[in-house]
DNA sequence: AGCACGCCGACT
DNA sequence: GTCGGCGTGCTC
């Protein structure tokens, strides 16, 4: 027999099928990761299939070491998904498969950690005989009795009670009393096992939707968007869904932004679904990853909750995948291979017979327009529960004001609006989308802002350590008291930030707390979590935060929230800056109110005439999409066109821009040479990166406008083949990039 | 990816 | 004459 097998090399050069002979007895399977001769050395390689046949020379064949685990750890539909992301993305099959393992498992990087455990053979007769036996054997006789009940002891709770344990068993075990074994002990990253909660009542429009969901679920098939206004329950509707899946013998995944997996949230999965619940996120350690990885795989888990990369969960008998709060960003993966975890979840719930649930309050034009062509089947939630109503949303012009001679960064209505919510002793929300103290600080003089050494863009002041910061490369420098290019002594800060709104909050209410959330303020072990539980304490009345405020929390306490300055994701130079914004006001709002007391929102923008800023206020998804639909659709951007990029990046300034224009030049030959594929260029172009310096490092770009079609997928595999080339820099493609920096 | 083999410059 | 530079090519 013999086995196919990939060699755990990200490299194209060995990026096929080896054959090596199973030895005889070998239990080898497809998905095994096993040991293999490979040139001077062993390598790891994956089983990808097996052959009693082969048609290469049998003399060349060498044998498998040995399988690495008893066990297939790849599941033969993952098999296949991986063939399929090395086949999209051009990547080497070895790069693929790994996405389907923890990292720290290749490389016996991780042991399997286990427990001595102690078991008596003996019962009845036998073992009163035993101890009528120890009359001077006291150990012997307490031993007996403690494992009289026939269960495994751990040897960790023995020998606290027993001198000596250890020798003690062994005479057991001479005796033929009793067994010692190496048990696996599985790292739980959970504090301890909860008590179940029972399941809320629906209410009518969560009982709806499910009558739609459930026989899809049943049945294996179907793709929906699940559009609900925040508030509306729709975790709830996911939650039935999944336990469909468990009463029918299959598992599910729920996929869930990283910045929402708090501890929280955790626990509440745990508190609904108790053992057969599965956590995987960035923050386990490596021996609780690897643990919780395996309990999936061996089916004593079945519900994942999980960031982006647990979409490659090994659940077997897959019946459904959730991806809630569809439209965030964190589900593109940023670096090679390049993959979206909604893409991967849609082929392999196809692939596997299961349903997909995408769900959002404010999903992404891209699904919503995919959902109109048919992809998806619409699920409206249109009311929160609890009978809440939606918040009363007020918009602020700040030029207005600046025109009345407010100079602050608070409109009079924000300033009304939280004098009388903390005179009435509720808690208030402050939004800010930028940490530090202010965006930037320039020069009266020359005008110049002061940038960072390593990156060109603007230093943001931080006013706790008096210094500026570089939120794209880290560095810190200490304020200068002049200007660096001109000397001039009049610098000032510019812009507002988080720090600058809690400083302003504690100067006008210096008596009530204020809790700062941020980058700079979340940083420890938990840092995130102990400041959120300090503000349900109720230890402070008002929290200032950046985005990571505006995502799932809920605090019922809050009836004020204010969006301090909108324009500062709207004004970013990116094509989808309007739905960012249309998503955070929106995300932002649905923190405030219940049923007893009317949430109120404040929007203060110098664009209030701004289409995103109007759908949000009146928190119109539709009016949104329709007019950011119709604009992308003139502009052609995605869904409409494609967008790639080809990025560039040396130390030298001249290497990146040569090199850049040296690819250009080979697009623009190879798409010179084809007609059909010059109609569907919409532009190209070799310039500098936005950012054109970043960490120390010059980018250079040629970017790619293509209308979507089959043409033009041969064009984005002719870019890939140029990447793929030996170049004087760095070269990297991205399609539809997160970020165009 | 690694590591061998292989063909040209400055050293004991 | 040899030691060693890293270019090319192979790994079942």
């Amino acid at each position: 027999m013999y086995a196919l097998v990939i060699v755990d090399i990200a490299h194209e050069s060995v990026d096929r099928l080896f054959t090596y002979r199973i030895p005889e007895g070998m239990g080898i399977v497809r998905g095994m990761r096993v040991k293999a001769p490979f040139g001077p050395r062993v390598k790891e390689g994956y089983v990808l299939e097996i052959s009693e046949h082969t048609d290469y020379d049998p003399a060349k064949i060498k044998d498998l070491i040995g399988p690495i685990e008893d066990y297939p750890a790849l599941l033969p539909p993952l098999i296949d998904l991986a063939k399929e992301i090395a086949h999209d993305t051009h990547c080497p099959l070895a790069e693929a498969l790994r996405l389907m393992l923890p990292a720290e498992m290749r490389g016996g990087r991780i042991k399997v950690k286990t427990e001595t455990v102690c078991r008596l053979l003996i019962q009845g007769e036998e073992l009163q005989k035993a101890l009528a036996d120890c009359k001077n054997a006291r150990r012997r006789r307490l031993l007996l009795e403690m494992l009289s009940d026939g269960k495994y002891w751990p040897l960790r709770e023995i020998s606290p009670l027993v001198r000596d344990a250890r020798a003690g068993l062994k005479d057991l075990c001479e005796r033929g009393y009793a067994e010692l074994i190496e048990r696996e002990i599985l790292r739980s990253p959970y504090p301890d096992t909860l008590l179940q909660a029972p399941d809320p009542i629906l209410t009518p429009e969560q009982e709806d939707v499910l009558n739609d969901l459930l026989p899809a679920v049943t049945r294996g098939s179907g793709a929906f968007l699940l559009h609900g206004v925040t508030g509306s329950g729709k975790s709830e509707v996911f939650i039935r869904a999944v336990r469909r899946c468990l009463s029918l013998g299959k598992g599910a995944i729920v996929l869930v932004p990283e910045i929402v997996l708090t501890p929280q949230m955790v626990t509440w999965f745990r508190v609904r679904f108790g053992d057969v619940a599965a956590v995987l996120h960035s923050r386990l350690s490596a021996g609780e990853r690897f643990d919780e990885w395996r309990r999936i795989r061996h089916g004593e888990a079945r519900v994942v909750i999980g960031a982006r990369s647990a979409v490659f969960a090994p659940v077997e008998k897959l019946g459904l995948i959730v991806v809630d709060e569809e439209h965030e960003q964190s589900y593109q993966s940023e670096h090679f291979p390049q993959y979206d975890a909604r893409e991967i979840a849609h082929s392999r719930v196809k692939r596997e017979g299961a349903a997909l649930v995408l769900a959002s309050a404010t999903p992404s034009i891209l699904s919503f327009a995919r959902m109109e062509r048919g992809d998806y089947t619409l699920l409206e939630m249109r009311k929160r529960v609890h009978q809440r109503p939606l918040p009363e949303v007020t918009v602020c012009d700040m030029r207005e004001e600046l025109r009345l001679g407010n100079k602050g960064i608070f409109s009079q209505t924000l300033l009304e609006k939280l004098d009388q919510c903390i005179r009435s002793g509720q808690q208030a929300m402050l939004f800010i989308n930028r940490r530090g103290y202010a965006q930037f600080v320039n020069c009266r003089s020359c005008g110049k802002p002061v940038r960072c050494s390593n990156c060109d863009v603007s230093m943001t002041y931080h006013e706790t350590d008096h210094s500026l910061h570089c939120h794209w490369c880290g560095l810190r420098i200490p304020m200068p008291d002049s200007c660096p290019s001109c000397g001039s002594k009049y610098i000032r800060a510019c812009g507002v930030g988080t720090q600058r709104v809690e400083q302003e909050i504690k100067k006008r209410y210096p008596d009530v707390g204020v809790i700062r959330m941020d980058n700079d303020t979340t940083a420890g072990k938990d840092g995130h979590a102990k400041l959120l539980s300090r503000f349900r304490a109720r230890e402070a009345q008002v929290l200032v935060g950046t985005q990571m405020i505006a995502k799932g929390l809920d605090f019922p306490e809050v009836t004020l929230v204010g969006a301090v300055l909108a324009d500062t994701s709207l004004n970013m130079p990116d094509y989808r800056a309007p739905e960012r914004t249309f998503q955070l006001l929106t995300q932002v709002a649905g923190r405030a109110g219940r049923a007893d007391k009317n949430g109120q929102v404040v929007i203060q923008t110098y664009m209030p005439d701004h289409y995103a800023i109007e759908t949000a206020a009146a928190q119109d998804y539709r009016a949104f999409y329709q007019e950011e639909f119709a604009r992308r659709k003139r502009s052609l951007y995605p869904p409409f066109t494609m967008m790639a990029r080809l990025l560039c990046t040396a130390q030298n300034e001249e290497v990146a821009q040569a090199v850049s224009r040296e690819i250009y030049k080979k697009l623009d030959a190879f798409v010179g040479s084809r007609l059909k594929l010059r109609r569907r260029v919409l532009f190209m172009r070799q310039d500098d990166a936005p950012i054109k310096y970043l960490r120390g490092y010059y980018r250079a770009q040629v970017l790619v406008k293509l209308l979507e079609h089959d043409e033009s997928r041969e064009a984005l595999k002719f870019m890939q083949e140029i990447t793929d080339q030996e170049w004087p820099c760095s070269v990297q493609l991205e399609i539809n990039p997160a970020s165009m920096a």
